[in-house]
DNA sequence: AATGAATGAGATTTCATTCAT
DNA sequence: GATGAATGAAATCTCATTCAT
């Protein structure tokens, strides 16, 4: 009756608002006991229209998980890109780990959550491995690859503790350490990047 | 003989058979997809056992995780304490990052999923923080409070990279950036920083 | 042809098949023995659907004891409301002590487990508690207040003793108490007593 | 090796104080919710002395509720039993509705678990009918069978209404009523009991 | 005689998914 | 295209009862 005009949907941005939904359920919840009825009423749209727009509960978190991924890794490419000396690569490096816009409290159990699921779901180790490589990519646009190496290990580990501890993490011992292992590095290959 | 005579379990180290076999699953399947009928499946027990020897799925699983805790945070110690000079200490720092007796691949994932349920178990949470306080502590036997710091950061992190990455650690960059943070602490201050 | 078109129940009446069912099961079992399994058999209904309709167990009791109070009410109003003269009040209540409409075997089942549950339940007490209100008011269309006490307290009793007796009622027994009680009230008080 | 020793129970008086303890969780968690576990810890006995001393739940339940009838009809045929005159014995019946002695709110409520479970369990059916019988020749030491019969509904139904509502009983309304009853009842017939 | 460890059967509940409309 | 009613499969948990000691 309408097969030559095209379907629109009538409630553009819905898969978004549901992907948001399923990271706010995930980050309350944790994945084990986030549900599609959940997630449906957090984002306030019909259970049904989830296994419509989502292929299955793993699909969707898969698809949540990118999402985030996309997000941080864009902000942490953003921060790293603005630096345009050395000393400001590092400031950003610092940034990074000590916040406040990078690895909040739900940034970092949400990236707990991806990383245990990616252990057990293809797209979203896929989604992981890419992430570790964009990071990659953006340090080597100041430091050397073994620099990126070292420091994208200290900007995945210390706000990890940071998420446990009480105490805040002390802004000069981490501006110390970064600049050590950047001078480390930087003596070892004679070809400084920045 | 007597109305006190102690009973005796008649299959002592069930609770530990039991608690192995949780992590065993959780490993292979992640915490959300792990059952009772399949933890009592692998242990070889009758699932009845389960809610018998625990106070539920969450008691379950704390306890596994504590588990998991204490045999980490031995070998971590074990390791560290072994060194007799500063630059043991600095190598059984890269022994813990590169392995191959710590951090394994089951290692990492139980990890992982210690930390993602950590953020919604108050038990965990606690065995999360004790387990990170212990680890400082080890650290603390050779080197400074925020060399300590941030080695443990460094040791949190790196293996995390390494397990979804295929490339292999390359040991001699982790050796030169302990080392790196190792001499800047040191340096900086000659009382311990805190 | 819109969003917010009424879905519509495929089965309507369904929930009404469940309560009743559910009323059949507590009268052969009891409420210590009736369970979702043994209702959904009754009611040829899934055993999932029980809990698509009713919050747990609890709730599907407390629903069913409010149909068995709505129905034992209205039977007790009508009965009562049909009297226009005062003999015909009494004669309306050793129509409901003796039956056979009202206080039947079944029902004198049903409102034992009902009165035993409701000491375990607060919505139930409510029910409960309604309903004796709601009797009072039936028995005030004819009688002073003391007097529809006393009879609500002999059309609670006596049936109760029939349920466990071999010996049918006398009637005109019966119907001699219920004179005298009236007989009595209305003597002692131009004004209703309260 | 003790053949002909005759064993004595090391802990005598046990049976009852389990017999005690499920009434007590009855009272509080009604038939269904009661079990084995519950009533052992209750009592302050270990779990296997339930089925050493009781042939399964329903044989103890039915202990308990034998135990209670034969406590309950014992005050009851007490207090009937010290009237002198008709007067003094109209005055124990209205104590037996009224309380406080009688039909406590703990009374009533195992009262209505053992209506409703007599009505499952031919044992406990049997334990009531005798108690009714019971009560109505403590009545019949001062009543004519019909007055026993009307006066029994109404020591039955009163409390009932008593135990669900909030208003205390209005004495002199019993005692009206009580003597109206019995008025009744004695013209009715010419032999007079007491 | 007495007990508490142990378990199988089954109860309640959750939930991803299906499907008629 | 979209939905919410509905359900089967399975998850968690409870518990009467058994039994070795």
């Amino acid at each position: 009756m309408s097969g030559t005009r095209r379907e629109v949907p009538n409630d553009p941005g819905r898969r978004e608002r549901i992907l948001d939904a399923a990271l706010d359920v995930i980050a309350e919840n944790g994945v084990h006991r986030t549900t599609h009825r959940r997630i449906a009423t957090r984002a306030g749209v019909p259970l049904g229209s989830l296994t419509y727009y989502f292929d299955g509960i793993d699909d969707l978190l898969a698809q949540a998980f990118a999402r985030l991924a996309d997000t941080m890794s864009r902000f942490y490419r953003r921060t790293v890109q603005r630096a345009r000396t050395l000393a400001e690569a590092e400031a950003a490096v610092v940034e990074l780990i000590c916040g406040p816009g990078y690895a909040t409290k739900r940034d970092m159990t949400l990236i707990f959550e991806m990383y245990a699921y990616a252990n057990h779901n293809a797209a979203v180790a896929a989604t992981t491995r890419a992430w570790a490589h964009r990071s990659r990519e953006s340090l080597a646009l100041h430091f050397t690859p073994g620099a990126s190496r070292a420091l994208d290990a200290l900007i995945e580990g210390w706000p990890m503790h940071r998420a446990f501890d009480d105490a805040p993490l002390d802004r000069e011992l981490v501006a110390a350490t970064v600049h050590a292992i950047v001078a480390a590095a930087q003596d070892e290959s004679g070809e400084p990047r920045s």
